[in-house]
DNA sequence: CAGTGGTCTAGACCACCAT
DNA sequence: TGGTGGTCTAGACCACTGC
C-alpha cells in the first residue's frame, strides 16, 4: 500500500491525460493528495515537483497546482562530441585542420561575444570525417585573452571541441541551429553541391562571465537531429 | 550557518569548474559532504541528484558520485505553438487550411506511424502568417481509427496543431530537425525561391502506444531555433 | 559482504501571494 | 492573513553493485 513518488507521478500523469483534470484545472493540494495516497507530503511533493519540471503542471504558493493551458512542452536534444557521434555508429572518425590563424576579432565576432577593440583571437578551420568522407565543418573561434594556452596549442591531431573539453569542462552556452545554403567553398570542402541545404548550429560558450569561445558547425547534407519529449 | 540545497550545489559545481575535482574524479561520499556543510543528507542528496539530472556528475550504488568524463550535456528547446510564437513577438497571426482530404495511409506514413495496411488518415495542408507574410507551413496527417472526431473538425479557422492540443493533451513525441531545400510547390506557398534552404521540423505524436499524428513543418528562410544550456 | 546512493517518514518552519 | 508550496531535519530501511 506504500505509494511511491513514481508511482503517484504516473497516476497523476495518467488521469491528467485521461481528462479528469483537463488544461486548467486545478489539483488537490499536497496535503489532501498525501492522505488519499496514504504517505508523507514529502512523496507527494516530489511527485508533483517533477511534473512541473517537466511542464504539465504549474505550481503557485497559495494558488495550488494547475494543468497547463498550452502545453509548454520542451524537447531535449543530447549535445555529443563529433567523434563519439561518429564512433558510435561503427564508422572511422578522423579530423583534420584546414586553417590556422591569429587576428584582431573581427565586428561581428566582438558583437557576438560581447569582446574588446582588438581583442586578440585563434581563428580555426577543421574537417570531422566520417568513414573518409567529409561529414562535419567546424569553424571555431577563440578568445585569446581568456585563454591564452590555446595560442600554444597546435591543434593538428587534436581537435579544438576535445581540446576545450578537457580545458574547460562546465560552462555556460548559447546554441542555436538554421538551415543555411552551402556557398561554393563550403561545397568544395564538404563534397556536395553549392546551394545544398545544410544544417547548421551556432555555439557560444562562457565560462564565469567570460566569453571563450564561439563555433559554427555545417554538418552534410541530410544530417537530422532527433529527439523524445 | 544552514546550508541550502542551492548553495550546496553552486558551490560544487563552482568547485568542479574551478579544477578541485577534475573530469573523472571522485566526489565525498553524501554523509561527508552533508557533515561538512553542517545539514541533512537529503539536503545533499538533493544538490548531487539535481547536478546528475544536469549532467555534470554521475551516480551509482555503492560506486559514489564521479565528475562526468565527457561533459554529455543536452540543449532543452521550448516547442511553442505558431500561434503563441508569433503574437509573442508582437506580429500579427493568421492561419489558412490549403487542402484537406481523406484517403489510406500512404505506406511511408503507415512505416512511420506503423498503421495497418487501409488505415483511414486525414492530411491537411495548412499555412501560418506572421504579419500576412507566409511564416511556416504545416502539412498535417491525422490517424483517424484513434482520433475518429478529426473527420468532422472542419480546421477552417482553428488549426489542427491547436486542436490537438486541446484534444489530446499530453503525449509522447519524437521530433527531429533537418535543413532542406525548398521545392517549387513549397516555394511558391512561402514566397521564397526553389532551391532556399528552409528548416524543418517533423514529430510524430502517440498516445497509449497508439499513433495520433504525423507534421511536418517547414518554416520561411532564415528561421532560427534557439537555447541556452 | 559492506558501502553507497535512493527513497520514505513525520514533523517543522518559512516565503509567497491570492483573496 | 491564511492557505499553499518550498525546503530542511533526523532517522530509517532498502536496492544495487564493486570488492
Amino acid at each position: 500500500m506504500t505509494a511511491t513518488y513514481r508511482e503517484i507521478k504516473a497516476d497523476l500523469l495518467g488521469q491528467i491525460s485521461g481528462g479528469r483534470w483537463p488544461p486548467g484545472s486545478l489539483l488537490p493540494n499536497e496535503n489532501d493528495l498525501a492522505q488519499s495516497y496514504g504517505c508523507a507530503r514529502a512523496t507527494v511533493n516530489r511527485a508533483m515537483r517533477e511534473l512541473a519540471e517537466e511542464g504539465i503542471v504549474e505550481r503557485k504558493r497559495k494558488a495550488g497546482t494547475r494543468v497547463r493551458m498550452s502545453p509548454l512542452r520542451e524537447a531535449r536534444f543530447e549535445i555529443p562530441l563529433v567523434r563519439a557521434e561518429i564512433e558510435g555508429r561503427g564508422a572511422a572518425y578522423r579530423y583534420a585542420l584546414v586553417r590556422r590563424s591569429q587576428m584582431s576579432a573581427p565586428p561581428w565576432l566582438r558583437a557576438r561575444l560581447d569582446l574588446p577593440p582588438e581583442a586578440p583571437v585563434l581563428h580555426l578551420e577543421c574537417v570531422h570525417f566520417c568513414d573518409d568522407l567529409p561529414y562535419q565543418l567546424e569553424d571555431r573561434w577563440i578568445n585569446l585573452t581568456a585563454l591564452p594556452q590555446a595560442a600554444k596549442q597546435c591543434f593538428d591531431i587534436q581537435g579544438p571541441n576535445e581540446w576545450l573539453v578537457q580545458t574547460v569542462p562546465y560552462s555556460d552556452a548559447q546554441i542555436s541551429f538554421a538551415a543555411v545554403g552551402a556557398d561554393p567553398d563550403v561545397a568544395l570542402q564538404l563534397g556536395c553541391a553549392a546551394g545544398d541545404a545544410l544544417f547548421q548550429t551556432e555555439r557560444s560558450t562562457w565560462w564565469q562571465g567570460r566569453a571563450i569561445t564561439f563555433v559554427r558547425l555545417l554538418f552534410q547534407p541530410g544530417y537530422r537531429m532527433s529527439a523524445r519529449y
